[in-house]
DNA sequence: CCAAGAAACATGAATTTTCATATAAATCTT
DNA sequence: AAGATTTATATGAAAATTCATGTTTCTTGG
């Protein structure tokens, strides 16, 4: 009864569309993150300084949303990026509750220059694993 | 129709490849993560199950790499599992250093049920957003 | 206006995760 | 075959994350 011949069942992980999901995010996203290590950032702090170049100011909950963090996560996150100097935090005027995140002058500077770094990485993949300019991969990615 | 000329600060983040991998994964995801909590696990060990339906009895090493857990966290994971008579843990005689990890009956009937689940939870994913079988995706997927 | 409820953040305790390293068993070297 | 090296897993302390809930500030119906 040897098993590799009578093996009739196809593995389950290695096409199931979750895991390739979960295991494509991972092995794009490998280098670029240990990049962002390397400059002294954890991947999460990296998505907040990525979100906050687009929504510069945004409150706490917005910013969550964004950045795909939980929100007391977030705010642990914040209160210490905050202390290293990379964004400040200043209540809303217009309503007391909110939180609003900026990035520092120099949080914006380092978040510039990794965002650089990302759109290199990024068309760096593009090109190398497809040639194209990723839409038909994007717009897939979106639908779902 | 240009983008450009409408809004001359294109938002970084919603384009960026790794993102949207990184966001598609999740809210592929989230439902069915959601499941799996209702059956008492979560999302590591569920992946933990899954590996081992496919290779039961494989090393801790081969485990983390096919499951995308780091050696000592699931070192953990795997014990917890074990107290809790999902899986079992035998030294394996040829070589004493490697620890090879099974699933229990319990165990397996709790897998097979998750399987399935996930093998019916992927095809409603593929068939409501796609149409088709999903090869595309993957094969896309599989070459990142 | 006031009380009740909702929204936005913060907090704390329990649990997980990470990172470096310890331990132990095989393998290689000479 | 002893010592050195590599491989496999475990462990411990520090740090991060989760979950439930607390606090404060708006909002709204009566």
């Amino acid at each position: 009864m040897n098993k590799t011949i009578e093996n009739p069942k196809a593995p389950f992980v290695p096409n199931y569309l979750l895991y390739l999901l979960a295991a494509a995010s991972e092995a794009a996203s490998a280098r670029f993150h240990s990049h962002v290590r390397t400059r002294g950032l954890r991947v999460p702090e990296w998505r907040v300084m990525a979100c906050l170049t687009d929504t510069d100011g945004s409150m706490v909950t917005e910013l969550a949303r964004y950045a795909m963090i939980e929100q007391s996560r977030l705010t642990k996150i914040i209160i210490q990026m905050d202390a290293r100097g990379l964004v400040s935090r200043r209540s809303d005027p217009k309503d007391g509750r909110r939180v609003r995140v900026f990035l520092t002058p120099q949080g914006r500077a380092l978040a510039d220059e990794l965002v650089a770094d990302a759109r290199a990485h990024e068309l760096e993949l593009l090109t190398s694993f497809q040639g194209g300019d990723g839409t038909e991969i994007k717009d897939t990615l979106r639908a779902l």
